[in-house]
DNA sequence: TACAAAGACTCAGAAAATTTGAG
DNA sequence: TCTCAAATTTTCTGAGTCTTTGT
């Protein structure tokens, strides 16, 4: 913790300063009154040893930890469900720590406490046996109640939100879910340009509310922008989405790089990761978008009339379900399928298959604005790949200067052994042709990947029915585009997906 | 009935843990 | 086949969206 940066900022250090201090005994408080007089170096290298000696374990000690682990897996992991056994996604709760939160967040650095089974709510069905609290406990309360999914709760200190014990993804109730979601966005496919034609009318309605909702609309359709619910002010970062856009936000081009009529966007999203555009829009959007800006300051909304309940309201009236997420999937999984047959051959081998189907991946992930830090040893690793190619393209030289001499023999001496041998060298030259061109390709995959986060999409974005139909199509195996994991999630589709499947 | 707060669930990237593969 | 670093997978829990509840 010590060796993080954000141990030296001065919010974290305020409310880490003032939560501890209200842990101390009287005695303690009197002594420990500044924090930058403390030093923590003892404890830190204290915990660092720990995970050092940890890493330093025999074969079998790691096995045995493993073993150990295992079990506890095998005794807590796993609840009944309709019969069933489902794997819990996260059955251990929270130790404690010191909250950090993403981006500037006003209570990093305060007291996670620790979670008593007082705090506990234990969520089971009324035959089940509920599990003991541990000796001396109770828990909050022993509920059954069987229209929610989760199995425990209880409410966090930070924040005051409540936390829960849900299944994991694999479980065929989350399967479902999961489903349902891709089918409302394949339902929206059949009624987006109905959808369209109506936001791009209300550019010119004389309701104030109706053109913003309008605007709104064309972002969350374009840019696949987040709904943007309001947040309470101090409590959380300052990030936005589309409906709580300020006017700081964007910069209105009347020309720009030879375009039009350009909207510049530079806002923090979800998790305060930066969004950052310049996008040509039509000109009723424009002149609205003006409009809505004159005569306000940097930090007032730009959609002032406008707010999600608001927006979805009017989204559930022109479609069952839908909602302003919606947009999101849907024109994550159309640009997945657009892009997949747009970018692969039939004729091409596997590794170039793959790569079209990264880009294409890579193509939602943009679009979603899904980024993640550079590796730390991204330009390091991309050096040594560089250089493995160069020692494969030597070697590929090498080895068709043998063939040919091995060629050239057995013009001279006809005989089975040079035969063999022409037909050896051969092999390797493609061996090594192979391995060079693979090599190239992922070369060319990791550049173009450096800041983009490609998980977030396959996992929650795009309908696994359009991958597993691409496999089976291209004749790509499963296996090289779903982990294990992922197979057990999207098992549904794995299973029902046939190769004529279109989103 | 409106609207704010609470509740329940999905989605998000970082970090830790584990596996892979090159030498 | 052993070792080590890099790559991949898993875990973790915070941050959103949207629905339900309560006043």
């Amino acid at each position: 913790m010590l060796d993080h940066e954000y141990t030296t900022k001065k919010v974290f250090r305020e409310n880490f300063f003032k939560d501890w201090r209200k842990e101390m005994t009287r005695q303690e408080r009197l002594v420990i009154t500044d924090l930058e007089k403390c030093d923590f170096r003892e404890l830190h290298a204290f915990h660092k040893d720990k995970v050092e000696a940890r890493k330093a374990l025999s074969k079998e000690e790691k096995q045995d930890q493993k073993d150990a682990n295992q079990k506890i897996v095998d005794k807590y992991g796993y609840c009944l469900l309709d019969s069933h056994r489902e794997r819990i996604g996260n059955f251990k709760l929270e130790p404690p720590g010191l909250f950090r939160g993403r981006g500037e967040h006003p209570k990093q650095g305060m007291l996670k406490k620790r979670i008593q089974p007082e705090d506990v709510i234990i969520n089971c069905s009324k035959e089940a046996t509920p599990p003991a609290p541990p000796a001396g406990h109770h828990w909050k309360e022993v509920r059954h109640d069987n229209t929610v999914t989760w199995l425990a709760s209880w409410t966090e200190n930070v924040q005051g939100s409540i936390k829960y014990i849900m299944l994991n993804a694999n479980s065929k109730l989350k399967g479902e879910k999961d489903w349902e979601k891709y089918e409302v966005a394949r339902k929206l496919k059949s009624c987006v340009d109905s959808i369209r034609d109506g936001y791009l009318r209300d550019l010119k309605s004389k309701q104030m509310v109706a053109r913003q909702r309008a605007v709104a609309l064309y972002f969350i359709d374009k840019l696949a922008l987040r709904a943007g619910n309001e947040k309470e002010e101090g409590e959380t970062a300052d990030t936005v989405g589309c409906c709580s856009l300020r006017v700081e936000h964007i910069t209105l081009h009347d020309e720009l790089d030879g375009s039009e009529c350009v909207v510049e966007f530079d806002f923090l999203g979800k998790d305060s990761i930066r969004y950052y555009n310049k996008v040509p829009v039509i000109k009723k959007v424009f002149k609205n978008i003006k409009l809505f800006m004159e005569s306000k300051d940097p930090g007032d909304e730009l959609f002032d009339r406008l707010n999600t309940a608001l927006l979805n309201k009017h989204l559930s009236s022109l479609m069952p379900d839908l909602t302003a997420k919606v947009f999101r999937t849907y024109n994550a999984s159309i640009t997945l399928q657009q892009q997949l047959r747009q970018l692969t051959n039939k004729s091409d081998n596997v590794a170039e298959k793959l790569l079209s189907y990264n880009r294409a991946n890579r193509a939602v992930a943009i679009l979603c604005n899904h980024q993640r830090a550079p590796p730390k040893t991204f330009e390091q690793s991309m050096a040594n790949l560089h250089s493995k190619i160069v020692a494969r393209k030597e070697q590929l030289a090498l080895a068709k200067t043998e063939l040919k001499l091995a060629k050239k023999e057995m013009k001279t001496k006809d005989g089975p052994d040079s035969k063999l041998m022409v037909d050896r060298k051969a092999a390797a030259v493609k061996r090594c042709e192979d391995q060079l061109l693979k090599m190239e390709l992922q070369a060319t995959d990791r550049e173009e990947n450096k800041q983009i986060a490609l998980g977030t999409s396959k996992l929650n974005y795009l309908d696994p029915r359009i991958s597993v139909a691409w496999c089976k199509n291209m004749d790509v195996p499963i296996e090289k585009i779903y982990n294990k994991t992922q197979r057990e999630k999207f098992a549904w589709a794995i299973d029902m997906t046939e190769a004529d499947f279109e989103f």
